[in-house]
Parts: C-alpha cells; structure tokens; sequence
DNA sequence: CATGAATGAGCCTTCATTCAT
DNA sequence: AATGAATGAAGGCTCATTCAT
C-alpha cells in the first residue's frame, strides 16, 4: 500500500507557513509553494479551492497552534510567574516568532486576520494578566504590566536601536524587572 | 519652453510612501503609482534607474525627514518631560504611523532597510533616554523605561487585544504611569 | 455485490446534452459535468475513452432521440396537416429547442456534426413535404414551403426583432397562414 | 516617422471578429489572437482592459458596420424591390455571414449580444418591411412576408437538408417567389 | 465505478522594463 | 518628461488526462 497522499494538504500549509514567515502573505503564492514541495501547481487545486483558501487555511492552522500553545503554557505549572514571564519573553523557535510578526502586520490590512489575531491576543493578555496578577491585586496595574510586558515581547522583535554596551537580552530583563518581575541577571 | 516638471520626482516617491504605508514594499509598483498619477510608466524611467531606485528614495525621504520629525520634538521645548512622552505617543498622522510600522515590517527582511531604521531607532532611543533621565538617575532602569517606552509605542499599533471595558488609550496611559511618567486620569 | 452503476453512461451523456443546450459545444467539458453529477472524473473514463467520446456519444443519442421524435409525429395522426403544421412550431421542452440549436451552430465548424444533422434535417423536410403536399400537389411550391416552414421554426429562435403591436406568436401565425396553412386567429 | 501604431486596436479587433466568426465568443482568446498577429499578449492590455473589453469592441464594431450597411441598401436605390430582395439574400461575404450567425448563437447566450442583435434585426426587418409593402399594402401579410424572408435568410444557413434534384439556391429563389416577389429562375 | 492526487497545456492578467518618438 | 506599444517573466486558474488504489 502506497501512501495515501502524496503531498498531503498539510504540506502545502506548512510551506505556505514558511513563506508567510519569511515574505509575508504577498510571498504566499501557489507556484513558488509548488515548487519548493516538489510538484507542480496542479495538485495544489485539489486541495485547495484557490489560493485565498490556503491562506484561510494557514490561518486555521496557525490560530489553532497558538491556541493548543498558550493553553499548554499555562498548564505546565513548571515554575513560579518570574520564571513563566521569562519564558514567554524567549518564546518559541525564529520562525514561530516570524511567523507570528507575519500575521501580526497582515493584520493591520486585513479585518479577517485581525478579528483572528484578537482572539489569540485575548487570550495571550489574559495568561499575562495572571502572571501579573501574582506581583500584585490592584487591577488598573496589572492591566498596564501586562500590556507593558506584551509590547516588550512585540518591541524586542521589531526596534532596531542598539544599547550601547548592554546586550538587548539585558535590556530586556531590565525592563521585565521594571514591571515587578525581578529576575537575576542572566549570566550568557 | 515646457514645462520643467510635470509628475516631478518628488511626486512619485510620495505616492510611492502612500503605497508603502497602505500595502508595504511589494504594494509599491511601478504602474499602480503610474495609474494614481495619472500618467504612464514613461516618465518614472527618467527620474529613476528602476522599481529599487525607488525605493531607496523613498526610504532617503522617509529617514531624513523622520530625522527631521524628532529633531524638531526635541527643540520644541513644548512642556515638561511628561507632556513630551505623552505625545511621543500620541504621534504624527495615522499615515506617518503606517509608514513607520510598514517599514518596521519590511525592516525584518532587507538588511539595508534594517541598518536605516537602526539609524532612527538609535535616535529616537536617545530622544527617550534624555527624557527618562528626568524621572530618575540610575542608567540602568532609564534604559529599561525607554525601552517599555519605546516598545509601547509598537505594542500599541501590533496588538489586537482587548482590555475589558478600558479603552486602549486609558491603559497605555497607565503604562506611561507606571514607567514614571505620571500622567493626570483623562477625563473623557 | 456493489450497485452496478452510480453514475452510469447515460447519466453522462444527459448532463452534457444540457450543458451542450447551454453552451455549446465548448461547455462540454469533463470535469464541470463530474461535478454537476457530484463525482470525480475517475468515472468518466471508464465510460468514455475521452472528451471526444462523450460529444460522439451525445450527438448519437440525441440522433435518436430526434429520429424517434419526428416518427412518433408521423405516427401519431391526430388532427390534420393543419394541426400538424401549427404543432411543428410550438414543438417540444425549450430544452430540445435549445440543443437543435446548440447542434446546428456546432454543425458549421464540425463537418461530422453537418452530417448528423443534414440526416436528422432530411427527415424533417420529408415530414413537412408530406404535410404541404396536402396543401397543393405542385412539386415546386411544396419544396419551397416546407423549406420556409422550416425556415420559421428557426428563425422564430434566432431572430431578435420586435413586431411593433404583434406578438412574434401572432406574427408565426400569420406567416404560417402565408404559406397556405391557414389557421383560425388565436384569442389570447 | 514610424507608424504611429504597431499594431493598432482596430487590428486585434479584426482578428477576434475572425475568430468569432470561425468559432464563437469562446474562440476570442487572447493568446491565440497575439499569436495570429504575430505579437505577444502583452500589447493587448495596451488597447483592451481585458477581454471582455475586447469582445465589447468586438461587438460595437460589427453593430456600426451592420447597421451601416443596412443604410446603404437603403439608400442605393439600384434596381426594384424584387432584386433588392434578392440581393438581401445573397449578401455579403461568406465571412460577414458567419459572423452574423456567431453573434446570432451568442445572443442566445448572453443578454447584452441579444439587445445590440435586437436593435439590428429590427433595423432589418425595417427593410425587409419596407420592400413587401411593394408587394401589397395589407399589413398583416408585409409583416408575416417580412419574417419569413428573414427566416429564410437564417433558415439558409442553419438547415443542413437537401432538396432531391433541386440545388439549394433555387429552393430559396422559389421561396422567395412563394412570399410574392417573383424572380425569374437562375441560370447557374 | 469511483476517489485521490498529480501532470501539463492553455489562457488570463499584472508588471517591470525597454524603446522609439 | 512623457506617450504609445511591446516584450517577457510570473503567477493564478481551469481542464483533459493519467494512474494507483
């Protein structure tokens, strides 16, 4: 028995995953995919109605995993809420970071991915607001680390200044500590 | 004698801002700016080599102007270090607000932009830190503020989250709030 | 023992004699048809060597179908030429109206085509020689009325003109009566 | 000086009218008209938004040609009603003729072909009124005469029947008799 | 009979670019 | 500076066809 798929639709979405990180949703687009899986434009359309489906599809995909992402985070009671803040801030691999900036700026031309990236930020502002909620009850101040915290996340990946001799790593724990988050200086 | 200049250079690189603002780089061609002027590709070969000399133009008018844009904020002793942050982050026109954010965006995938926007985000860090240094001595932490700051000011444009039943505006007020930068509660 | 036929040949052929009645030859076309009758094409081949086959099909079994149909007029003796006549005009379901059609427009690009419906038409004209030689017994006159009888019934299809205070019904009437078949006003 | 125009609209009109005339409005295709014209498709957008504005083209220019050569059969007062009758029915070139019964089997199919096909057949049937008013004042009879002509003339073309010993042109001469305008047989 | 998947051809359209005027 | 016209590359989409299952 052969295998039932020969590019199975997750291939195409997956490669479609990439070149959104990489390009954006301009870079998202049927012939390139086709050719960096191997096969040729054709079969795409058996998968897909037509390229925006992908794209929904991507969507689908991404929002789903993020979803499945934050819920796993706050599971995994593995450590204290310094230590939880600190991990959101070094997050995922390059390219889930990419990916999420990809969508993060499509979203500003887009209602549909923006609509989507709310739901997503909701519940992201919602696992910082716990965190927060730990250094402190009064609630106007947790809302304002949280989105503080939040912007150092979305900050780090997008600012381009330098620090002069402090490493943006550091800069960035500074800032954590700044929120009431004190961390120990990391030693790298 | 002809006319010297009909569609003049200058003419082609705003409307090639406007596209970068309202669909990023890949937004800016040739012939959609041709059309919106209202004129044929023709005359843009003569004011530039190709679609990339237009682009580094548009990027020239972009950093020099930004330059321009926080050099004047700093000169224009309008009001105490407060007031100054508050309108940092109440900035320019919703398309000078794009354009940053679009550039930002493009910054992540062409080095050469990136060293650009390197260049104004070192300034305007400076710009930061000058104010910071106002609330407090310690380097450490005015380089941690100016980087909440800072990051703020990006969060505020790249996070679709709700805040209940705050408005957007009030929260990043208490995050100014809580980097120092103690603003009176805006009665609205 | 799994059914013996889902979709079975004929299935085929009928749905492609609609779309041939709708548009044309050129909107026979495999995979639309597949899903009008909701299946993959997977089945077609099995019915059909090819595309070409299927349009063979089709014009065989409309052949038939078209032969049988003028017989049975033939046959069924109810009423006089008269009636017959007027019968003629008004014939069957706007859908077998509009596949003549559709054949005889195919028939001037398609030489096989001509020749399917050049049999098809010879019988046509047989029957309405039979009908106007009840009318007058000169050879000459019976040729040329059958031949504008003829005419008529196609160009009530493909004529677009108005008929000032008439309607195109009354005015086949009366050109039904200029022809020596003369038929009682209707009251309408 | 160069021609001002290479390949000027009017020829890439003409090209589809040939096509159209050889195999319907799905034969106007972009590619194979560049092809035949021996440039690449890229000129086309020059001249045309898209095909559609071609087929539009298309299509007013075979309205303004048709309709002024109605009016110059009008107004070419050569010869009487009888040999202008006749002259209607052995029209233009064959090619004039095929385009008349393409646009004819489109209008079938398409509302905006059928009204533009309405306003010429009117204009024709204008004619044809005109010239069996000759024949006899009755009203009724012109009208139905009138049409029946006019069948005859697509009649001619779309029935695919043969006439025993008789050749075809004579059947149309003796129909054309049987409406009342007499022609003396034709020596071929 | 039919699905799932793919190939290739053909076409439509958009653009960057070029070139003569 | 700019028009008119064209080339070519890219890419989207539709299909006829094929093939393994």
């Amino acid at each position: 028995m052969a295998p039932p798929t020969r590019t199975p639709r997750i291939a195409w979405i997956r490669q479609a995953l990439r070149a959104l990180a990489e390009g954006g949703p301009d870079a998202v687009r049927v012939e390139p995919l086709a050719r960096a899986l191997g096969v040729t434009r054709g079969g795409f359309y058996w998968h897909f109605e037509d390229r925006r489906a992908l794209l929904d599809a991507v969507l689908d995909t991404w929002e789903q995993s993020t979803t499945e992402e934050v819920a796993e985070r706050l599971e995994s009671e593995g450590g204290d809420a310094h230590a939880k803040l600190h991990l959101l801030l070094t997050l995922a691999s390059p390219n889930v970071v990419k990916t999420d900036l990809a969508i993060r700026d499509w979203a500003r031309r887009d209602k549909t991915v923006a609509e989507r990236l709310r739901r997503i930020d909701n519940r992201r502002m919602g696992y910082l607001r716990s965190l927060f909620s730990a250094f402190g009850p009064d609630a106007d101040e947790v809302e304002a680390r949280s989105f503080l915290a939040f912007s150092l996340l979305i900050g780090n990946h997008y600012i381009a200044a330098d620090h002069g001799s402090r490493r943006r790593a550091d800069v960035v724990e500074l800032a954590l500590g700044q929120l009431g988050a004190v961390t120990p200086p990391v030693a790298n």
